[in-house]
DNA sequence: GGCCTAATTGAAACACGTTTCAACTCGGAT
DNA sequence: ATCCGAGTTGAAACGTGTTTCAATTAGGCC
């Protein structure tokens, strides 16, 4: 990404954290970019789509610390629940900010699809790799994650579905954080066990 | 719901029916209900509350709809995808509307949450009596259900994340309503596989 | 009927996302 | 050095959600 376009993603990040998704105005982040309203707006299509650029910040540092510490644990469910806390550390610890995230990128905007895709795309990813034993290597930047097999696909996703369903929930003041990681919990249990069985 | 509140949310869902969310301008809103802004907004505190409002209607639709043709089925599979069926014939069909009411109650707005939960609650008490072969009956306007089993509770909460998180992926055009179906399916045959095993 | 309170109305104003535009700047091709 | 086109700037304007307010109306109570 260009030095401008990652300064204003940047302040917009900083005006989250600070106020969630209302305090970032876009004219503030402009200003406090540097930069005019005009070249903020060449550079991202909505308010939305620059939230979702920073999601897509804060996703790759998920990452890197994924790929650095990879969650560890005897078996599948506590692997997998060393994923979800690494999140929560990782992002939903500033909560304003990641409830601006989830908005953004929740907004249903048509123009954002791929975005939203490629944001699902990487937890399921990462999920995939939790499920296994493995100890990710960092391969020249990308992850290395050979040929998954469909059911840890299908595992993953349907864990990822589940994660997104409560993420929402958070977002919308329905459960805290650790209420939420319990009902992560409890699902996964059953979705564990269902892929351990033969279909 | 008082007369002139019906209005206004039949008027809404007018507007969101033939244009989607941003259709829903709320001077129009005011204008068709005839009724005055300030009015609208003595009783519905925002757009997404108004909004939120009609999706409480349109459940109450779909609850009736639910306990005159309780989905069939020899098996909980085939009962569950046939609530899931219902949902999408009588809901997501009017896809505007549909995104509409999706994108107001994601909206993360705290002074929702106790609606968002509302909704989630119906949605898995739905998902109960599907699991159920019991015809449910219509008792006095309210739906039969006594005592769901731990277990049962356990699996419609988690049959419902999935099925929100894959709403929300509709929505975001991250895919159509027939793949969401069968990612639906997929999943659930997940859950149910392992709700079937002993604890 | 007269009166009191709450609701309604119409209209204006405000905030912020978004668009538009003319003037300006800058880096590279000639 | 000059010129060109793309990017940038500053400022204004527009649309819509939201707020405000004085004037009006409606409905119950004496």
């Amino acid at each position: 990404m260009e030095e401008r376009s990652r300064r204003i993603v940047e302040t917009a990040i900083d005006l989250a954290e600070k106020g969630g998704f209302e305090a970032v105005r876009l004219r503030d982040v402009a200003a406090d970019a540097e930069v005019a309203l005009g070249t903020l707006y060449r550079r991202f299509r909505s308010k939305e789509e620059l939230l979702v650029a920073a999601l897509e910040f804060e996703v790759e540092n998920l990452e890197k610390r994924f790929c650095s510490r990879p969650p560890s644990g005897a078996n599948e469910m506590e692997r997998v629940m060393g994923f979800f806390d690494l999140v929560v550390r990782g992002l939903l610890r500033r909560q304003n900010l990641a409830r601006a995230l989830l908005k953004a990128v929740s907004s249903g905007d048509p123009e954002l699809t791929q975005k939203m895709a490629a944001y699902h795309a990487h937890i399921e990813r990462m999920l995939v790799m939790s499920l296994r034993d493995e100890v990710p290597r960092d391969d020249g930047g990308e992850l290395a994650d050979p040929k998954p097999s469909s059911s840890e696909v299908q595992s993953a996703e349907t864990l990822n579905q589940v994660w997104y369903a409560l993420l929402m929930g958070w977002a919308g003041g329905v459960h805290g954080q650790a209420p939420m990681l319990e009902k992560m919990r409890a699902s996964a249990e059953l979705i564990l066990r269902g892929s351990s069985q033969a279909p």
